[in-house]
DNA sequence: CGAGCTTTTGAACAAACTCAATTTCTGTGG
DNA sequence: CCACAGAAATTGAGTTTGTTCAAAAGCTCG
């Protein structure tokens, strides 16, 4: 187990990183008090797969910290990413007890876990925990249809300059730098898991990339640094909505 | 106002055809009183807007009968369907007070609507109604990955055999014809529309469409009337898991 | 019957894929 | 500390799939 995963092993819910943003977030003291009483955290090391699709999965989670992915897999092996899981996401639904997809740690990772049967009657007695669940499901349904106009719509040039708008846009929700000059993000991804993002082949994600940086859009340090400097450039090569897409 | 319209002006609750399967399925007898109260129809024309993305959306509603989809539409004219709206689906977002996506009546349509600001307090008061739509909005999240993955990773031809597959099946949960042999779907959509759906032009859909009869998949009887002579052929050429999917 | 659709079909073209060879990075052991 | 092995990423050349542009054929409804 690594020093990120050792830190997680005993949290209180009023300490979580989370607590504001996850399932649990509008729950009062009491109610915490509930879910502290049957939470338990499980590690993953980067890699290591938390489920395999198809397989029994008698837990739902809320990823605290670390990136998760969602694939599904078709039989001859072609294999498309549907969900991307950062820290507060929630994993798992209620009511079904076989996993539909892969869930796979993409770096270490820890998640705050419940078991289903529980976490069902959580839901039947708990407004604020089943509400809010409600409310993260209509807004992970928001971004499944962004992404179908992605995946249905855009060239491939477009797929990339997104993927790197909506993971700096998600960093920046954490970070809170409003700036448009010199926007750094970290790409959690190999070019693998982005082509399996983005309904590509991981040549065309690598030529793409080579492309966004000869043409100035962003710069690359090392392997996985990118530094935007006109935050704004990148958006129009993503071919998003003129707002960037912070409404939603 | 068609015919099919004005059927369903003033409809009891408890004669709904879509009763057992709405936002309101788990209500009881007290329930569907206060339902009754303040709900309204509204009914549309094959081919008329029910909203524009963007604008005010001032209600929450079922489709009744008809069809309608929920489509993307990118500045330089792009257009994305990233859902399909059938009898007793769900529009709209509570919590949000403008529409996200065009919705358009692709047939006529009749929807039982519901103002925004009464429906939010409902789910909050009425567990039964919010958890039925927590329920749906995961079955719609499931539907969106399938396509994600529809669109991400399947050729043209897989594209158009899991459309009809998917019409095909969302038939037979209502007429339960259990057969595989000579199953007949009306197909309601454009070769436009289809190709909006799937992520195709129009002409790619054609083509497809007439290799897969000429391959003897389907037969094609005048405009949108297809007979599938072997169903499970049909699931082959859409590339979907061996069940067909009858497990989502 | 004919105007205005939708749909089909054809031919040339372009975007992304496949297969293959390098190059760059990372971490490990000498 | 450097060399090397293995993984990840880049680059190239040729091919395939689906698109674009254009024209013709079918339907539908005044």
């Amino acid at each position: 187990m690594t020093a990120a995963a050792m830190k997680f092993t005993h949290v209180d819910c009023g300490d979580c990183p989370i607590r504001h943003r996850a399932v649990c977030a509008r729950c009062d003291g009491d109610e915490l008090d509930r879910l502290n009483e049957v939470k338990y955290y499980r590690s993953f090391q980067a890699g290591q797969t938390v489920v395999w699709s198809g397989d029994q999965m008698d837990f739902v989670a809320s990823v605290v910290s670390g990136i998760a992915t969602l694939t599904q897999t078709m039989e001859d092996g072609r294999r498309q990413m549907v969900g991307l899981l950062l820290p507060s996401d929630f994993v798992g639904r209620p009511g079904r007890d076989t996993a539909a997809y892969d869930v796979v740690a993409t770096t270490d990772l820890v998640m705050c876990c419940f078991r289903k049967k529980p976490f069902e009657e959580l839901i039947r007695t708990m407004p604020n925990v089943s509400q809010r669940l409600l409310e993260m499901t209509l807004d992970e349904l928001d971004a499944a249809r962004e992404w179908m106009l992605l995946l249905g719509r855009k060239t491939a040039r477009e797929k990339i300059a997104s993927l790197i708008a909506i993971i700096a846009r998600r960093d920046a929700s954490l970070k809170l730098h409003e700036n448009n000059e010199n926007v750094v993000v970290d790409l959690p991804l190999t070019r693998e898991a982005m082509s399996e993002y983005l309904g590509l082949t991981l040549e065309t994600v690598s030529r793409q990339i080579s492309a966004l940086r000869k043409d100035g859009i962003i710069q690359i340090q090392g392997k996985r640094h990118i530094t935007i400097p006109a935050f704004d450039r990148l958006l129009e090569e993503a071919a998003d909505d003129s707002d960037g897409g912070y409404l939603v």
